[in-house]
DNA sequence: GCGGATAATCTCGCCTGTCGAGATACTCGA
DNA sequence: TCGAGTATCTCGACAGGCGAGATTATCCGC
């Protein structure tokens, strides 16, 4: 394999995978970080950024959906839910049409919060973008939505494996 | 603010921004669930990439450093390596200058491990990038270098904030 | 309108990870 | 050798998550 042309490509590649790969885990750590910092866990951030993402969207969620997408027990969301709403970051609403369901909106507090944990992100962001030219950034947008999709099935597919496997040293 | 030139490049870099929020998510919940399904918790995947990260880079973690960068306490840093030491993840090897420091290194296991888990993760992204020509590649690259460092940047202004805040809605 | 099946959420007891203060082991300079 | 400083580990307390079962509401056939 003395292919010197695709070494340089292969370099190229290995290094941007690193760099997606920093990306998701400095994001992880600003998250914790945040989190901590404002007296949640990161499963709170996650939880309440889910939920303005949803109302945003015009769909708001309901535990179990919040459940599904965080991947937590029933339970576990109840708990959440609780923490949340007692911080008056968000606020459940019952359904109207069917009664068994309960909405998920953000309240005041959850919206500051996000907006804080956005705003300075959203800035950095725009001034790294700041440096590229529309062409450019339509490449990279190309990019990103490709990689979203191919991050998603390997999301739906580690989720989809057995939970239980023989993993014991000795049997 | 009629700018109608730039609503377009404006969206487009609001798409990018929800993008890369998306793979950061995405990624959280991809290393949720593999780390379940190998009876790990998150924090425990988080420390093996790191250790093997430092590892190949030829300077070894010790559990000190492991600390900052997962941003844990001491005590928990010492659950951890146990945890990942007694089931044959990692390996713990006292400096022979300093004796007060310990080393540590990946054992098989975790080498595996870690493998499988990016393994799937490579195929997936080199096939994105299959669809992209060199240049275009340079420019993601260029890209992700620098939203990378501004990333960092952030994560530090986070960790570096008050961690005790006070918002007790009742004092 | 009534009763059973179904669905969504909540309650409860248990387990595990994390914290943080203090103890222990080691190094270095005087 | 002594003492200050550093790295790691120990221990008790607390909080989040799990998952089975209880609770409340809806749907459907009669």
């Amino acid at each position: 394999m003395y292919r010197r042309r695709d070494s340089q490509r292969d370099q190229l590649v290995a290094e941007i995978a690193n760099e997606l790969r920093q990306y998701s885990v400095d994001a992880q750590h600003i998250g914790h970080a945040f989190a901590g910092l404002h007296g949640l866990n990161p499963t709170d951030l996650h939880a309440l950024i889910a939920v303005m993402d949803a109302e945003l969207l015009g769909t708001p969620l309901t535990p179990g959906r919040l459940g599904e997408q965080l991947n937590i027990s029933s339970g576990s969301v109840t708990a959440l839910v609780d923490r949340l709403e007692r911080a008056g970051h968000i606020r459940r609403d019952r359904d109207t049409a069917d009664r068994r369901k309960v909405f998920l909106h953000y309240a005041d507090r959850g919206a500051a919060l996000a907006m804080e944990f956005f705003q300075p992100l959203g800035r950095r962001t725009d001034r790294v973008m700041a440096d590229f030219s529309d062409a450019e950034l339509e490449i990279v947008h190309r990019f990103m939505t490709t990689m979203v999709t191919a991050m998603r099935e390997y999301r739906d597919a580690v989720r989809a494996a057995r939970p239980d496997p023989p993993r014991r040293p000795a049997g």
